[in-house]
DNA sequence: CCTACCGATCGGTAGG
DNA sequence: CCTACCGATCGGTAGG
């Protein structure tokens, strides 16, 4: 599937479709009424509706792999890494939550080889995460948490934000994964007692001004 | 719906083929063949596929709440109750994959008034959550967080394990659920060093936060 | 609980 | 991009 200016148009519409009500609810003459056309006049431009699918998907996994990338090859110390992959990664899913939407719930409906892959994408993306983790526990800027455990734990808290996380709320997402970050990092428990002095040189914009 | 053998039967086989397809994606059809039945035969016992998502989707709802509320009225400090409304609520998903699926995936399907019953009773059980950490924060043992982001951590935490939480994995849920209560309770980074007693007094929250 | 069947709707195509 | 239509399948019902 590649280019075309209607063809992106019924995407878009796709994405925004199948996020909504899911892929099996969403038929081919809704999409097309969105559009303005008839469900046949759809053929001319895509492939199929599990071609839709597909498209979605693998376009949503380039945008978080993408936002990740530079901050794996950044060097910072592993806390600044993961504040700020879980920046990049909320930020992404608000960017378009149909799109997260559709790439969390919808990705088993693909078809062979697509689904393969994107598992595989997703097990590598994953792999990221625990990776940037394992690296902070060596460097001891971390505790000594299971590196795989603690990548599902941060990854599991950001991806379901796809349910609620809303661009036009009272949270803008960077707030929203700021204060994740924080509490994330420094726990949620005050009996582990930790000094009050800031710990990490990342400036927290909403430290202080949390509704 | 209310009771039969047969009927509890076919509220399984739907709750398992709902979680493992998805709503739409699954035929009546489908579910005879896995009962050994003709698909007109179902109809004996249900009223419809409709009912039949409403049947799973409360169930699974009162098992959540069902968990928790011991917890609520026990009286612990708050971190003992966090950690062990982790485990109820990871203990849950544990237990049936299947229907959390369909709990968190596919009650958008449902018809009125089931869909506007079942976010209010989500909007309450994430209340308590929140009441239960305001508490917590309140009474000086969990830090300065606002309670409504850090009870969707939690939440999301949690809600998310139904896509990899295995009872049959080499972690049980019970240890996947203390070790994310201990990550969400200490945090991951060594930075805010935890052997050390605070210079001051932790503060309480700003706002009155009472309830 | 089965056989037989209903109308509706599905994804997709032919031919222009 | 439209009209017209295909076979398949859907949830559900009638009548026994």
């Amino acid at each position: 599937m590649a280019g075309g200016k209607r063809q992106s148009d019924i995407v878009d519409v796709a994405e925004s479709l199948f996020g909504a009500r899911g892929y099996h609810a969403t038929s081919m003459r809704e999409m097309a009424r969105e559009l303005d056309l008839q469900a046949g006049s759809l053929y001319t431009h895509i492939g199929g509706k599990a071609e839709l699918l597909a498209a979605i998907v693998e376009r949503a996994a380039a945008a978080f792999d993408a936002a990740i990338a530079p901050i794996r090859a950044s060097g910072d110390p592993a806390p600044k890494r993961l504040r700020a992959a879980i920046r990049a990664h909320l930020t992404v899913i608000a960017r378009s939550r149909s799109a997260a939407a559709v790439y969390f719930d919808e990705w088993r409906h693909l078809n062979e080889p697509f689904a393969s892959e994107i598992r595989k994408r997703r097990d590598d993306y994953e792999a990221a995460w625990r990776e940037l983790i394992a690296e902070g526990v060596q460097a001891g800027e971390l505790q000594a948490v299971d590196p795989a455990l603690a990548a599902r734990l941060c990854l599991s808290a950001c991806n379901w934000s796809y349910q609620w996380l809303d661009p036009a709320g009272p949270l803008s997402p960077e707030a929203v994964a700021d204060a994740f970050a924080d509490m994330l990092l420094a726990g949620l428990s005050t009996s582990n007692s930790r000094n009050r002095e800031p710990d990490h040189p990342v400036p927290s914009p909403t430290r202080g001004d949390r509704r």
